[in-house]
DNA sequence: CTCCATTTCTTAATACGCTGAATGAATGAT
DNA sequence: ATCATTCATTCAGCGTATTAAGAAATGGAG
């Protein structure tokens, strides 16, 4: 539910109902002005002055009559987002190398590519932001707005510093000042999985939800948390390490993770090690995909791999379900690349484990997913901050 | 950080800024104008006109000048919280019986009792608790404003309804209108764990804290979350069930805990069952407090029992600390009668399990342990309602 | 001891955005 | 064609916050 919130004085009650108004615009889609009104509980009088400032400043726009209602009376117009007058740009940063996507903003991705990286020191990672930023740029139709940057570690976002990240092994880079230099654009940094939640928060399923949780598969395992439509990091930030999360005290081990540890059951590592100790003939240099794609041929051994796999993440759900006891999970990454073939299990499991018919409740979504989903995250960072930014600045200028 | 919130126009922007200027007060102990109008960015006149507003009405009263601040100038009044013009009782329902409790508005306990409950039928109770709310009423030599009951089980908080409690044996009781309607005076039911967290964010250690944790050890595990100074319960109620998360395959087993779940190690049975196994000479009928004693009288295998009880104290708060990243940990319940027989192995598990460095950063809090605790939870939440709804009533009488 | 600088609190004048009531616009029913 | 209905807009009035100026309280300089 969409209140209208932050009130007050200096920071104008106008800026912050017209924030609301924005807010129900886009999450309620096409809507009408009277609509907003008993939304909000605010006089039509009210959002009839809000709506046109906003529809002047280019940020709504009138689509079309309500012809769908029947009944007498005026048609309602009704307002939508004007999603396509500006592109952001979204680039995930990995050791894997960079992924880049360029979207309106509604998080819709116009075109994505994907850059290898040779180094991941501070420099080089700069340096192919910006030239993959002007690649993105040269490509679009339309004005660029911002640019968002997400990856794996711990990120202050306010000054937009990375505080620690293991996998890059970096500690206190303030990236976003040394892009916002070198582009002459805003950017914004986040860690990669609170930049989904965001997306999904703002553009996706969690749209119409106002709290929930995304959980990624992948290399690692990961965690967001959003809580009455705000991204949680924790006071001191480092939320949603869930990977880190111990199962079992005398657990498997993996490369990276620490035995026992979710990582240790539900990380790409875990699945290959399952796969090479009981699928027969498993190559040594054997991947995810191989294991993917022998359990899709039906080889029993790889489909077991695969259930074992549902069975542990069925018990981390159950895990989150007994302490959130959400009403929707995101489940999305790399590791989905199989879902159906962990599904039943993981439900299956999950029941089992949450306390009474909380899992009834849960709904559970699986982001479609694509190369480009990680960068989509890092686009929809900026392209919230833009639409807030635009929505709410007012009339100074 | 308080900040003025739910903001808007006939529900009038005054009204919010009276409950945000009440909310400084309150939690930032004796305060001058000056420094709220800092805090929340008002003018100082708006700061005037609104504690002018609120001493009239008896809520706040200049408590002194300040003294302790040097310096030229005039001395700042120092604002405070009239705490003691009405008092407020709290009632904790278990199967063990009423634990009762009479405050003043900062839920400081005036007065306590205890009422053993012969069955745990609604009918029982409510007449149980209507004796002892008029044993705690002649007691009170001020206007007792409200009554807070708490309990085990779901809560439906705003239809005031028990939706579910197996310890009771409750499904659908309508507590809250039951109570006011025998009582005259108004009633608020809230879950028992989700009344103590309401009562740490708002008298305890919370007070300074927007986002924290309350975990309760006891008969059973309860975990409560506050997050922006709000109580989480879950967009359908039910979130915080720590006690059912699974935290070994193959763990032990309880009479009433699934086994291998946290309250499997850590619930009072718990304790009893390892008592039993491993303390030599273990009566069939010790309970709790014996093997407390023992401990503290130095006998060794006592003792183990209390490290590993902590060890597994450990292992779930970090737990909660890999998924939260929280500054504060607040422990209540029965179950630290021994606090200090578990702490420091309960700390050492958890910096083994907690990632990175997110354990230095928990401050783990005891709240000292008494009978009354559960039922001064159940009088904060009374207190809290009353002072947030006098507080911005405004202008309407 | 008086006067001034300093800080806090208060009062007065002004501005801003919301509400409510009246009006206008668009459509179905009679 | 006219009316009832519903949505949208216009305008007067009002409440609350801000700014600016003044009053109150205090330390220090002359």
């Amino acid at each position: 539910m969409i209140e209208r919130t932050r009130a007050t004085a200096k920071d104008d009650v106008r800026s912050l109902n017209q924030g609301a108004v924005f807010q129900v615009v886009h999450r309620h889609g096409p809507v009408s002005r009277i609509d907003i009104a008993a939304r909000l509980q605010l006089s039509p009088a009210a959002v009839t002055n809000i709506t046109s400032d906003l529809i002047e400043r280019g940020l709504v726009y009138e689509a079309r009559k309500d012809d769908e209602r029947g009944g007498v009376g005026r048609r309602r117009i009704l307002l939508e987002v004007a999603y396509d007058t500006a592109s952001v740009a979204g680039i995930k940063v990995s050791n894997a190398g960079l992924t880049c996507a360029l979207t309106n903003l509604n998080a819709e991705v116009l075109s994505a590519r994907h850059e290898p990286l040779p180094e991941t020191d501070p420099d080089t990672v700069v340096d192919a932001i910006c030239a993959a930023f002007a690649a993105l740029r040269s490509g679009a139709d339309r004005p660029l707005a911002a640019l968002g940057v997400s990856l794996p570690g711990l990120v202050d976002v306010d000054r937009q510093t990375v505080r620690h990240s293991p996998l890059l092994g970096w500690d206190q880079v303030p990236l976003g000042r040394l892009l916002q230099e070198r582009l002459g654009v805003s950017v914004l940094v986040e860690n990669d999985v609170d930049a989904l939640a965001l997306a999904e928060a703002w553009f996706g399923f969690g749209r119409t939800h106002d709290s929930f949780l995304v959980v990624t598969l992948g290399r690692g395992v990961g965690l967001g948390i959003v809580m009455n439509g705000e991204v949680y990091r924790g006071p001191n930030g480092g939320a949603g390490e869930l990977g880190h999360v111990l199962l079992e005290a005398n657990g498997p081990r993996t490369r990276y993770a620490a035995p026992g540890t979710v990582e240790s059951f539900l990380s790409d590592d875990a699945l290959v090690r399952e796969a090479r100790a009981r699928v027969a003939g498993f190559p040594e240099d054997g991947g995810v995909e191989l294991v993917v794609d022998l359990a899709e041929r039906g080889r029993d051994d790889a489909l077991d791999v695969f259930e074992d796999y549902g069975r542990a993440l069925g018990r981390t759900l159950s895990l989150l379900v007994n302490v959130f006891a959400p009403s929707l999970i995101v489940l999305s990454g790399e590791g989905l690349r199989a879902a159906e073939l962990v599904l039943s299990s993981a439900q299956a499991e999950l029941r089992r484990l949450a306390f009474g018919d909380l899992a009834e409740h849960v709904e559970l979504a699986f982001e479609p997913w694509g190369d480009d989903a990680w960068a989509r995250g890092a686009a929809a960072l900026a392209a919230s901050r833009h639409l807030t930014e635009t929505a709410i600045s007012a009339r100074g200028d």
